[in-house]
RNA sequence: GCGGUUGUGGCGAAGUGGUUAACGCAUCGGAUUGUGGCUCCGACAUUCGUGGGUUCGAUUCCCAUCAAUCGCCCCA
């Protein structure tokens, strides 16, 4: 028996594997015209880490971590999401002390939740973050936005929605929580067993339930949005009229809540509208979390960021039929005829490789009728055969494959001469 | 954690309780003594996911298991 990939995870091949170091490229360039700097962290962190700070009444830690414990009796969890090890970082690293503030970071890297696989998610999946730490001011917020409307354009998405929320601050989430258990409470014995034991945990996260959405309480909830103070509300509403200013549709939702604890004031969603894409629509999910840093030791400072999924982007992509610009032709594919002139190829093709150019030849003793099936199917543009004949008059054949036409050349102008026509195409 | 569907060669895909398990694509060889994309001919020795059961006999029936896939919860 052979042993096969472990459950939810994915190899990405040669053909795919090019895609994705383009929306990297993409996402990383996009990053760079904002003044986003990377940072990488490690795969794991102690338990503890997302326990405390992604909060303990979450999904993510209840029942998605990979926890194990390390030989000097550890708790340690691969990653299941980024926010939480770049905070820790920025209090480690004390980047609060950094004159340029606010500090904004971007991460790209792989993630980890033990959930049963199915389109769209994985075991392990790959996610690409921005935080913005040290700022309180809307236009972050619109800026942090923006920044991955435009990664979603560039890569080519049309059919995308932004929806947006606020959760306002800590006294306003607290005026709405006392009006959702006063409004729930009453009755509660006739919703699910989760939004039962929301009602005291989480009573926001009862909006979200699926089962008891078509009870009349949930139609009638008071919404967080008429709960805001003064503060959170200008706040939000500035946010809006920048989103506006950058040309950025968005929906409004009022019972987006986002699944993580240390989320206030702005929280967002984008979605993929793209017929056919799976059941799991949200692409990229972020937000506010002021008092996170300082929860971590940290000083006061308040954070912004996002996180996308490359594969449910690569998803969309697919989904809506974008077109993949590739580019992955030979330069020039070496035919040889005759033991010595296949011992000459050994140099020749280095010498073309150290010049730049994408050069192959055949390692499975082909025939040369084989070796021209071969350069064909890596579409070279070029093939050079060398054989007996030319060897001794120190000739070589060209022959270029688009046009059918050949020629004798010096043997020790081969690379010159492909330089050039490669330069004229 | 729960449910549906699926599991035959590198890929796609037929099929049957019983001697050699179709076909297509791809690959390799030949027609063309050193030249591709077309055509023709030929070759491709697979635990029919794995384990067990029923049977004289199972790839085909039954059970289990693993995996893939889609969905629920939730999320990226």
């Amino acid at each position: 028996m052979s042993v096969n990939i472990p459950r939810g995870t994915q190899d990405i091949l040669p053909g795919t594997v090019e895609k994705w170091q383009r929306l990297e490229r993409i996402a990383t360039d996009i990053c760079r015209t904002y003044q986003y700097k990377e940072i990488r962290t490690p795969i794991f962190e102690h338990t503890e880490l997302f326990q405390r700070n992604v909060g303990n009444t979450t999904d993510i830690v209840q029942k998605e971590m990979y926890t194990f414990t390390d030989r000097g009796d550890r708790s340690l969890t691969l990653r299941p999401e980024g926010t939480a090890a770049v905070v820790r970082s920025f209090v480690e690293n004390k980047m609060y002390g950094d004159p340029n503030q606010p500090v904004k970071l971007y991460y790209n890297g792989p993630m980890f939740r033990y959930e049963r696989p199915q389109s769209g998610r994985y075991r392990q999946f790959v996610q690409f973050g921005v935080e913005a730490i040290g700022s309180e001011d809307p236009a972050i917020d619109a800026e942090v936005l923006s920044l991955v409307m435009d990664i979603y354009r560039a890569a080519g998405l049309k059919k995308i929605e932004l929806v947006v929320n606020s959760l306002g601050d800590q006294e306003s989430r607290q005026a709405h929580r006392e009006a959702l258990i006063n409004h729930f409470e009453p009755q509660i014995g006739e919703f699910c067993e989760d939004c039962q034991s929301r009602l005291e945990k989480n009573p926001l996260r009862i909006l979200d339930c699926k089962k008891d959405r078509e009870h009349e309480l949930m139609k009638t909830a008071p919404s967080i949005l008429d709960y805001l103070n003064d503060y959170s509300r200008t706040y939000f509403e500035k946010v809006q009229s920048y989103l506006t200013a950058l040309d950025i549709p968005f929906t409004i939702d009022p019972t987006l809540v986002r699944g993580l604890d240390y989320y206030n004031h702005t929280a967002f969603e984008i979605m993929s509208s793209a017929e056919g894409f799976g059941a799991i629509t949200t692409l990229c999910g972020g937000g506010r979390y002021n008092g996170l840093v300082s929860q971590m030791g940290g000083p006061d400072a308040p954070g912004i960021g996002f996180a996308f999924s490359m594969e449910r982007l690569l998803a969309a992509i697919e989904a809506e039929g974008v077109e993949w610009q590739t580019d992955d032709r030979l330069d020039c594919y070496l035919v040889s005829v005759g033991e010595k002139a296949k011992d000459y190829t050994v140099k020749l093709l280095h010498d073309l490789r150290l010049e730049g150019i994408e050069a192959e030849r055949d390692y499975q003793n082909r025939k040369v009728k084989a070796q021209f099936k071969a350069a064909d199917r890596v579409q070279a543009r070029f093939v050079a055969v060398l054989g007996e004949d030319e060897l001794e008059q120190n000739k070589i054949n060209l022959k270029d494959m688009e046009t059918g036409e050949q020629e004798e050349i010096p043997l020790d102008e081969l690379t010159s001469t492909l330089l050039k026509k490669l330069e004229a195409k």
